[in-house]
DNA sequence: AACGGTTTTGACAATCATTCTCACTTTGAG
DNA sequence: CTCAAAGTGAGAATGATTGTCAAAACCGTT
């Protein structure tokens, strides 16, 4: 639909990344937690290059489209982005420091799938996300 | 602070619910899908007896404190809130009519505490919840 | 190097759920 | 009944996210 490319190439498929979109992955690359738009955008901001708040959020976007990293949501409902493997597994977050731990469960992913068909669903997917205070934050807020 | 109630009663525990409050509980009850403030909102509207938006809130905010209600965040970061067995349980969602059904993973309980106490976090807790599309759906959108 | 057309950007406005404010109403004990 | 505490709700304020659209960056072509 709409298509009209009368060129030969069909270039929809990948363009070089441009400095605003490297400038993105790699702060997320860089820091460990996830992290909102809104602090992407500060400290890219804060650290010279800055970006648009506006290619901040569709950069995460198409990233997260991409699979390149993942978004989750606190509690308060703000998006929270993670550059993570590309593999399926879950997160352990500290509530405190935000630390995050990838943690994978083979059992898990099956014991979601076979619910699911149990009760007639298809097209199964699942979110699964475990909260805790990381050692390091139990030993100073003592 | 700001204490002072002298008389013999503590009183501090439970109060009489107002109308409203009845008139959103008994909405959530009625549904079998998880729905957002708007929406009771909105039906409360409809129905005649109308509550005030900010009411809605605050009775829906007291009720998941009170774990009378569950609550989750869609994909577009709104809260939705669902009447739900008051023991521990997850859920199975159809991501086209919103059907809802609780579940229950004894063994994934044990494996998200495993999981956490074994990268030492402590005071653990989770989220999980199934989407798919029900046999219902799968029938009719075909 | 200059030239079109396509894509991307970013300042700013618009949306929209949620929270805040505060004057008014209801409740309940004395 | 009387008064103070608790609850209500219309409207303003907040804040993340999205939409707008003209200017800027890209790219293959002359
Ligand atoms: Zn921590
Ligand atoms: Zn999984
Ligand atoms: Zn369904
Ligand atoms: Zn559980």
């Amino acid at each position: 639909m709409t298509s009209g490319t009368n060129t030969s190439s069909t270039a929809a498929t990948s363009r070089k990344p441009t400095r605003q979109q490297v400038a993105v992955a790699e702060l997320l690359e860089r820091s460990d937690d996830f992290t909102s738009a809104q602090t992407v955008h500060a400290r890219l901001r804060d650290a010279g290059a800055g970006v648009g708040l506006a290619t901040v959020y569709r950069t995460l976007q198409s990233m997260v489209e991409a699979g390149t990293v993942d978004v989750l949501r606190t509690d308060d409902g703000e998006a929270v982005y993670r550059a993570c493997s590309t593999h399926h597994h879950h997160h352990l977050v500290c509530r405190a420091c935000g630390r995050t731990v990838e943690v994978e469960g083979p059992a898990v992913e099956r014991w979601a799938d076979k619910v699911a068909s149990d009760h007639g669903f298809s097209g199964v997917t699942h979110t699964l996300e475990i909260f805790g205070t990381c050692a390091d934050c139990t030993a100073t807020a003592d």
